[in-house]
Parts: structure tokens; sequence; C-alpha cells
DNA sequence: CGAGCAACCTGCATGC
DNA sequence: TGCATGCAGGTTGCTC
């Protein structure tokens, strides 16, 4: 589900709800995810007053004086917000009860998502040491990637998804980014020129901004912090429209597999 | 070290 | 209707 507008759009829908008010309790009925959810996270976040949530690629950091609470939303998790007491689903794991009456709760059918406790402020972990630069800040441009590029033989796409690379660029958004910048997915990273980059950056950055501003994408089932659907998906130029025209030009959309990716791209307009 | 791929898990669409 | 198969927004960690 969630790619770097989700989890943003995610973000600004459940900052206001969590800080300004205490854990009152939390109700683990799925430890087992990505990485096992501590047995102690009741212990440990009661009490607990989150200041800010920050988010760094696809993790959210609520963050406490005590520590951290690091999610990630995996293929198909979600953070919501509900009245405390509402009745919980099959895949409703984790529940996060505050004083004023309010539940975030975690939903992730698939599992693949985590919910870890780091100490410290600010928290560390090695998920997050190794991470590459936000593709909406500045430090990410095309200087950068044409650097580190040069002698991988990785096809493009693959490339902008590594997230030591640059975080935040899922399926998605990469079949878009490549499409609007008329790089073929399949080109090594490495024959991509400076030039090309520079276009490739700027069609990231303009994406990922247009789908945050639609409030996500939707293409099955995520939902924002209030259970309603984003609106990028009618946006969407080639990702889900393989054998389709292409817009610019007609001609059908072709669909191959990078990386294990479903990948869809036009063979004129992308060289 | 880089590249490719299996694995984690459930739900859903498709085809026989 | 039932069953088998393949695919899905991500990431780690294994092989070669």
């Amino acid at each position: 589900m969630p790619e770097l507008p989700e989890v943003e759009t995610t973000r600004r829908g459940i900052l206001p709800h969590v800080c300004d008010t205490a854990v009152a309790s939390v109700i683990v009925r799925q430890p087992r995810l990505r990485w096992p959810v501590s047995r102690e996270l009741s212990s440990v976040l009661s009490g607990a007053h989150f200041t800010t949530v920050n988010r760094r690629g696809k993790y959210l950091l609520l963050q406490s004086k005590k520590g951290s609470l690091l999610v990630h939303l995996g293929m198909s998790g979600s953070l919501r917000i509900v009245p405390a007491g509402t009745a919980a689903g099959k895949h409703d794991h984790v529940d996060i009860n505050f004083d004023d009456g309010k539940t975030l709760r975690f939903t992730d059918p698939r599992r693949f998502g985590c919910m870890l406790w780091l100490p410290g402020d600010p928290p560390g972990h090695a998920l997050l040491d190794s991470l590459g630069p936000e593709p909406l800040e500045e430090d990410f441009d095309a200087d950068y990637l044409f650097a580190r590029s040069r002698g991988r033989r990785v096809p493009v796409k693959t490339f902008i998804m590594d997230s030591h690379i640059v975080v935040g660029v899922g399926n998605i958004y990469a079949n878009e980014a490549l499409f609007a910048a008329g790089i073929s997915p399949r080109r090594a990273a490495g024959r991509v020129s400076l030039e090309r980059y520079r276009k490739l950056v700027v069609a990231i950055k303009q994406v990922l901004q247009q789908a945050i501003s639609a409030g996500g994408t939707t293409l099955r089932d995520f939902t924002n912090s209030e259970g309603k659907p984003g609106y990028f998906k009618q946006s969407l130029a080639v990702y889900g429209r393989a054998g389709e025209p292409c817009r610019r030009c007609q001609n059908p959309l072709r669909e191959i597999r990078l990386g294990g990716r479903s990948t869809v791209y036009c063979s004129q307009c992308q060289k």
C-alpha cells in the first residue's frame, strides 16, 4: 500500500491526535509482525507523551522524551484514529489508547509492517542508519544520483527504488517518474547521463509532491487516518495501465518484471 | 562488493 | 462451487 506520499498522508493525519494527550494503555493482539512487537511495549509506552511525529523515508517516528515508536506500514499496513472501544477486526494488531478517549489503531493484513520501540532521544537504529537522502530535500539532486550510479549495471528503476540510494520511491512512483523523464526503466543506472538524471530528479520530486497533495494513491485499500481514500490513482500515467495506450503517443504500454517488480513503460517515449 | 532472487503473510482475481 | 496459481504498495538477507 504505502509509498512515501501515503506515509506522509498518514503522518499528517495522526499528528494532531497523538500529541496533546498521554498514552493510557496499549493492546497488542498480534505481536508477530516483520519483527516481533516487544512484550514490554505496553509498560514502556504507558504514560508516554508524544511530542511530534516525524517521517524518515517510509518510517514514521512517534517521538517522546523517553524514546520513539518506529512504525513501518509494509505492503498493507495502515494507522487510523478511532474512538476508544471501537470493535477490532481480524487484522487490527495494535491499539494505542490515549487519555482523551482516542485510539491509534495499527492494521496490517500481510504483517510486513513493524512497530518497534527505540529508547533514547534522538532515536538510533540500524534500520535508519544506512538510509539515503529524502527525495524532497535539496541534497537529493542529479549530481548525487549521477555520482552514486557510476559503474552500476542494475536497471535504473531498481536503482532509484533502493533505499540506500534514496528513500521513499516505491514501485508506483518509480514507474511514473521514469515515464515523466522519458527514461527506459531497463537502462543500466551507470549509463544514464547527468542531463537525464536532472530530468529524473525533477520528475521524482514532482510526482511525489503531487501525490501528497492528492492525499496519496488508493489502489484497493489505502485510506488515510480518517479512513478516506487518496485521489492520485486517476493521475497515474503508466502504473496499472499495461496494454492501454500511452497518453503521449498512443502506443500500447509494455509490462515487464525488474527486480521481481511489475514495471510498465512506453517503449516509444522511454529510451 | 554487486546483482538477482527467495522469503516473510494474507487476500483477491483468474482460470480450469 | 472449489481448488490451484499468481500477483500485490516493501525490505531483508541469502546465494553466486
